[in-house]
RNA sequence: GGUCGCGUAGCUCAGCUGGAUAGAGCAUCUGCCUUCUAAGCAGACGGUCACAGGUUCGAAUCCUGUCGCGAUCACCA
């Protein structure tokens, strides 16, 4: 039990002897730096039910936690404030019981509790992943990770838009320029190889317009004529009838580009628990259209396409079904969804990690599964991001306007080796092992950089400006955490006793709070479906913790229990900011 | 134009379901490596929380309006 909860009922017994009242809840926040204690009772609240001066009851209050209540050593009042100071006992007793649970914070699978679904990534398959898709790809991942620790069952899955006009454009341009390239032949990266071809494919295009408006035809019908644009329409229908030579390529291609994938995906340290392909599943939902058609929640229009009616709900109407009879997006994540469910029957709610530009899709789709009357639409979220801009503006992959997540990636271990090699701390590493760390600190940094903010604000990422080793960012954490093994392997004694008794510093204090804090930190992020909860927690614990380092010894101090306490205490940091780290997906080194 | 999101220090961001004098980092300036890793610590400087109303004992936080930025409103995905 947390001080809070003891002191919530206790407060509740004052109140009962003091004023024969009834408290319904009582509301508490951290003391004030400025202020002697350790949690502070606001007792403005209060006087909704006993009508007396705020500073006198909690005067009366103060007295009579005091006298009934072992952790409260003494109170001072401000105001309607009052603050309470907790007993060294207190927090030496919930150490020593939060050391025995090496995952300290992280809830076990609660019995019974729905799994959740998360999806995320999601690429398309023409074009390699870029800044924008790092940013998914943390986040879900993340998100995936904290639900895990919160308690629940969690898959991770995405699903891949193998399928569609896009990757004709890349299979066309690559059939007429490509002159048989092959990752093999050119040593190129697969997903880069298709990604050229689809850039191949645009420059083309956009020179046949130029050429048709040069001949007097009106941009708005050139844009829908040129010839390449009208051939890879072509192949896309002869992919939907089967065609041999053209799946063949399709097969070949995306092939190239998974086993690219595969590789940004190691580097990036994400995986996936269920795989789902558009080309399975681009014709499921149709059948559920039908029957919606038939229960009433879609009606058809005089073309024999079908919609859903939306209006009252403060929407517009929507199309689930084409004149043609063809599925639209809608149709296929309609499909999907449901399928998903069907595989996976102890799912009882979806995240979708995906741009904020699609946030109007989203309230639709889970509006129309509500109307088809599955109960599981009530648990869908749409984990909403904001985009991740240039100072130019938006990241577009024909315009090569893009920070590709590769590069990103090697510049950021760079970075990291240039820093490490002029603080030259890393004597006695192999070259390897220097180079794997350089890879951890360059992914600290940038999965930390972009984790720490919000999810549903912007990011404006300037490539000019390399991003930060100093200060508020992932390498600061993880230097900590390297601070912490070094005072570990030093440490070469018998620490395991529990310590009681001793007399804190008030930067002990302080870490205790922070740790006690930790599983509340943990619930939080699940429930706002945000790592940067987890990053800011972290931070504060590490900034808490370099204070101590920096002004108190630890191995240095001559009280035996002291020092043991302070190893202890310097090790369930290290532990807690290698669990939180790992909701973030990110390393810990044990030297840097 | 309708809808949704965002607007906090020069810059990048915290600030939970309303609570004390709004907090960090970067940048600028001072100190600190002859006991545990200076990617650090200690400190200084820096804010009309976009603006205007409202609710409340109390508003950066909730409500309304205005302004600014972004997204979206396709038989595209």
């Amino acid at each position: 039990m947390n001080i809070q909860e003891v002191l919530t009922a206790k407060v509740k017994e004052a109140f009962e002897n003091l004023y024969s009242a009834t408290l319904d809840t009582v509301e508490f926040q951290a003391t004030r730096k400025d202020f002697e204690g350790d949690i502070t009772v606001v007792v403005f609240p209060m006087l909704r039910v006993k009508k007396m001066n705020p500073a006198q009851l909690g005067e009366e209050l103060g007295n009579f936690l005091v006298e009934h209540v072992a952790e409260v050593r003494r109170f001072n009042v401000v105001k309607g404030f009052l603050n309470l100071v907790i007993d060294d006992a207190y927090y030496l007793n919930f150490f020593a019981k939060s050391t025995e649970n090496e995952t300290f914070g992280h809830a076990t699978q609660k019995a019974g509790e729905a799994a959740v679904m998360v999806e995320y990534s999601s690429p398309n398959t023409n074009k390699p992943l870029h800044l924008g898709h790092i940013r998914n790809n943390l986040l879900g991942y993340s998100v995936a990770e904290i639900i895990k620790a919160s308690g629940k069952k969690v898959y991770k899955t995405q699903i891949i838009n193998d399928r569609g006009i896009h990757i004709c454009k890349s299979m066309l341009a690559w059939k007429r320029y490509g002159n048989g390239e092959t990752p093999e032949s050119t040593g190129i990266k697969g997903d880069k190889l298709v990604g050229n071809y689809y850039v191949k494919f645009d420059s083309v295009y956009k020179q046949e317009i130029v050429e048709l408006v040069a001949n007097g035809m009106p941009e708005e019908e050139a844009k829908k004529q040129a010839p390449i644009l009208l051939e890879a329409q072509e192949m896309l229908r002869k992919w939907e009838a089967g065609d041999a030579e053209t799946v063949a390529l399709w097969k070949q291609m995306n092939q190239w580009v998974y086993d690219g994938f595969a590789v940004t995906y190691k580097n990036l340290g994400v995986d996936f628990d269920a795989l789902y392909y558009e080309s399975d599943t681009y014709l499921l939902g149709k059948d559920f259209v039908a029957e919606g058609l038939e229960s009433g929640v879609f009606y058809k229009k005089e073309d024999g396409s079908v919609w859903c009616d939306l209006t009252d709900e403060g929407l517009d109407e929507k199309i689930v079904l084409r004149a043609d009879g063809t599925a639209v997006y809608m149709t296929q994540d309609i499909g999907t969804a449901i399928q998903r469910v069907k595989d996976y029957p102890d799912v009882g709610g979806m995240i979708y990690t995906v741009g904020n530009e699609q946030d109007y899709h989203f309230k639709v789709l889970f509006l129309i599964l509500k109307k088809l009357g599955f109960d599981w639409s009530k648990n869908l979220y749409h984990l909403s991001y904001g985009m991740v801009d240039l100072p130019s503006g938006k990241m577009k992959s024909r315009e090569g306007t893009v920070v590709d997540a590769d590069d990103l990636m090697i510049e950021m271990a760079a970075t990291a080796k240039e820093i490490s090699q002029e603080l030259g701390k890393l004597d006695g590493y192999s070259e390897e092992e220097k180079e794997e760390l350089y890879k951890i600190i360059g992914m600290g940094a940038l999965k930390y950089f972009i984790l720490k903010v919000d999810p549903k604000k912007r990011i404006l990422f300037d490539p000019k400006e390399s991003i930060d080793f100093a200060g508020n960012t992932g390498p600061f954490i993880q230097y900590t955490y390297a601070r912490i093994q070094s005072i570990l392997r030093k440490a070469d004694f018998d620490y395991s006793k529990e310590i009681a008794g001793i007399d804190l510093d008030i930067r002990e204090k302080e870490i205790l709070k922070q740790l006690q804090g930790y599983p509340d930190a943990v619930q939080l992020a699940a429930n706002n479906q945000s790592p940067a909860v987890i990053a800011n927690y972290t931070y504060d614990l590490v900034k808490l913790y370099n204070s101590f380092f920096q002004n108190i010894y630890i191995l240095g101090e001559e009280n035996q229990d002291k020092k043991i306490f302070r190893v202890q205490l310097s090790k369930k940091v290290g532990d807690t900011i290698k669990l939180a780290f790992g909701l973030l997906g990110i390393e810990v080194p044990e030297r840097m």
